[in-house]
DNA sequence: GTAGTTCGGTGCGGTAGCGCACCCTGCCTA
DNA sequence: TAGGCAGGGTGCGCTACCGCACCGAACTAC
């Protein structure tokens, strides 16, 4: 297992070593071509916090996360930040590798510790020019993420801290297995692109309601019907249009050998 | 000339009827492609206000803009809506075409008068899928609209009234030929996603500044240089990403021909 | 243990933007 | 020429959110 050091597990999922079928992209692949990608892929541990790439910085690689969480930032020039969209094993971080513009004026940030599968740029780059499953699957993909960040504009100028967090909290929770978070309230409104006692505030209501309760650190979800309801329709929205666009069939990968 | 008539015929431009050249995208086409496509086009008149497609229309057509404006809103349930992203004769509408969703859960509507070519949605995934320059260029094309949409969550986030609007008559003026934007105050409020006199106090700033000088919805900018010292960073971030993914040379057309 | 640091809770004044109400002006149409 | 109405201006109270300051509790290192 390389590279698989540097702190907690991540999850109390039991497998020794993520298998790459955890993430979806990569679970819905045709046997076929699974069986080309998959020994080029490489597997990576990412810690709280890591950078996987600066604005601008040329992209090497994407990556396939299987229980790591990815933001994709903006950081303004006086140093505030506003999450753009989040990305976990539904996706792929590093469209801009693909779309051909190669960067991306965005910080892409674990925002939570766990694994992913690497492909080097090139090789991907290969595999979408042979213009087949990979390509029309990643485009489908990148629709996706356009509805998620368009979401996240209507979502900033409408919606108040409450509703705001709700969301984001339900986007973690889809992300993870279990319905435990780990990240610390700076971190939340750095995401959001909001004050610390803001998500504070809003954090005590919802554990007031007996939503979630939450120390130092780590959040734990109680009550997910409730946090739906709170939240804004943005979530509903994004939800559904990804399942539209990537229908996912948990059990797949041998089934769907076209 | 086929259905250009209903209105004021848009601009000063003196053209009879506009040229598929003026839309950027068409314009930097090889020429063996552009005799491919451009007999298949058809020039359409769209008067302000014209809605493109609705949130979730199967989309028939794509349109390349050539004196027209189009607004991607994202209406709420409510009936708030949000401006996701405009385009205008740099670009193309109707995206989620060929990325594959079909649909997209927002609105497209005609912010400013004008003209259009339209090409059938089957003839542009046939020449999508030949994988060649129209393949790539659209996918640019389409990174540089998400950069767009990405900046436009920044900017609700961060940024004030009087920012945002400065930011949104640049984009304006970028898609217009000449400094005259026609466009009520409460027009510019539903895109903006504000208040009408939110705007109505933006605009009044602006006009005691000497920046811009309205009446009853008509707007001329004076002075483009103030405007963009008043505009937050987010317009220059997606003009500099726009340029460098879609480098365009106004007088090409005939010497690209590889 | 003790000291430092991280994380979160709370209070307070300031303000941008909201919702609402009302008014004026100029244009269009009958 | 009178009325209607779209477009815009203004005022007022309210709320959400900000910036700042300060505090205490819990964890970490020594």
């Amino acid at each position: 297992m390389p590279e698989t050091r540097s702190g907690k597990p991540a999850a109390k999922c039991a497998s020794s070593s993520p298998s790459p079928l955890q993430n979806h992209l990569l679970a819905v692949l045709p046997k076929k071509i699974q069986d080309r990608i998959f020994p080029q892929l490489e597997l990576v541990y990412f810690p709280l916090g890591k950078v996987l790439y600066e604005s601008g910085d040329t992209l090497r690689h994407v990556y396939f996360p299987t229980d790591t969480i990815v933001s994709l930032l903006y950081v303004m020039e006086n140093g505030a930040s506003a999450e753009i969209s989040v990305v976990g094993n539904e996706g792929v971080v590093g469209v801009a590798l693909f779309m051909g513009g190669e960067s991306t004026p965005s910080r892409a940030v674990t925002q939570s510790a766990g694994h992913a599968y690497r492909l080097a740029g090139q090789k991907l780059k290969d595999e979408f020019n042979l213009h087949g499953e990979v390509l029309h699957l990643l485009l489908r993909y990148t629709q996706s993420l356009i509805t998620q960040m368009a979401q996240t504009a209507v979502c900033n100028r409408h919606h108040s801290i409450d509703q705001q967090l709700c969301r984001w909290l339900l986007l973690a929770m889809d992300r993870l297995q279990g319905s435990e978070i780990n990240m610390t309230q700076e971190l939340i409104a750095n995401m959001l692109g909001v004050r610390r006692e803001g998500v504070t505030e809003a954090a005590g209501k919802l554990q007031k309601l007996g939503v979630i309760n939450y120390n130092r650190g780590h959040i734990t979800v109680l009550d997910r019907f409730r946090l739906e309801q709170l939240s804004c329709e943005c979530y509903e929205v994004v939800r559904r249009e990804t399942e539209r666009l990537l229908p996912y069939v948990p059990d797949s990968g041998g089934e769907k050998n076209r």
